[in-house]
DNA sequence: TATTGTTATACTCTATAACTATA
DNA sequence: TATAGTTATAGAGTATAACAATA
């Protein structure tokens, strides 16, 4: 990338922050994530799954906010790696119940461990008492109703 | 959207926090520019301009961290809406240098305005201190060198 | 040779519509 | 009829490669 001076008038844009800041974690969790051979949603999947066992894929989607066309294809590849299985639920066989297989969880164990080291090394410029504060503050904006 | 509680799980994680504010944010920009006729990255493109005037397509893009050729139909749309103007430049005949049109710079400040209004609302449950900390903590981020 | 703008192309992420099987 | 999963398709946003004009 160009190693470019930010203009002032974009970083005083909150819009402009948060996007590029996202990427840049975005970017620093990538090449974590590499060893594992996942990137950072299908990461997301797996912790979803170890936190709620098991859930249907429509379930999973909703905890993730992504379409269940888009879970669809998430699941199809995390299956593939042998990380998650679907099977079709006793109950109410439209549903697919995914849950996570051995190797998942291990798999998650790892690799979420070095994502939360990823986290800590890109907050640490802040101190630690603001790093949690921004984290605290993200997740109020994100709760807030009308914003 | 689903009206479905966030997983403790993900709201710890700081890449699906950054994510989901700046989606969150993106759509409430996107709301209020609508009726100016443009969207958030064509008011950033206008911001640089009236800031630096006039610069060439590749360093409106080297401002705005977009690829030089993303940034080609970007001045289309703008040029078409009459809001920028590409001429050549003398000095150096490869070269497009872009300039806002009166009603460029006009749009810009109506349409900035309403963005600023955004941010602040946005940015109001935090309340005033924790809402400048957090853009300045955002910039800190953004600016570090290795995270 | 290198750079600027451009076009064509492709890849990712996402969403919509329509299909199937189940309820 | 409505819902869960699936497929096909299309739309953003982005990036790479190749080309023309210019340096």
């Amino acid at each position: 990338m160009v190693d470019e001076k930010l203009p002032d008038v974009l970083v005083s844009r909150l819009g402009y922050l948060l996007k590029h800041v996202q990427l840049k974690l975005s970017d620093a969790v990538a090449l974590a994530l590499s060893p594992f051979g996942i990137d950072g949603r299908e990461l997301a999947v797996l912790s979803v799954l170890a936190a709620e066992y098991p859930l249907s894929q429509l379930e999973v989607a909703g905890r993730l906010r992504v379409d269940r066309t888009t879970m669809v294809a998430l699941i199809d590849a995390l299956e593939g790696k042998g990380l998650v299985e679907r099977r079709r639920s006793p109950e109410d066989r439209r549903k697919n119940m995914v849950g996570l297989t051995a190797e998942g969880h291990e798999r998650l164990l790892k690799a979420d461990k070095a994502r939360q080291e990823v986290d800590r090394v890109f907050l640490a410029p802040l101190g630690e008492g603001d790093a949690g504060r921004l984290v605290r503050d993200l997740q109020i904006l994100l709760m807030a109703e009308q914003s």
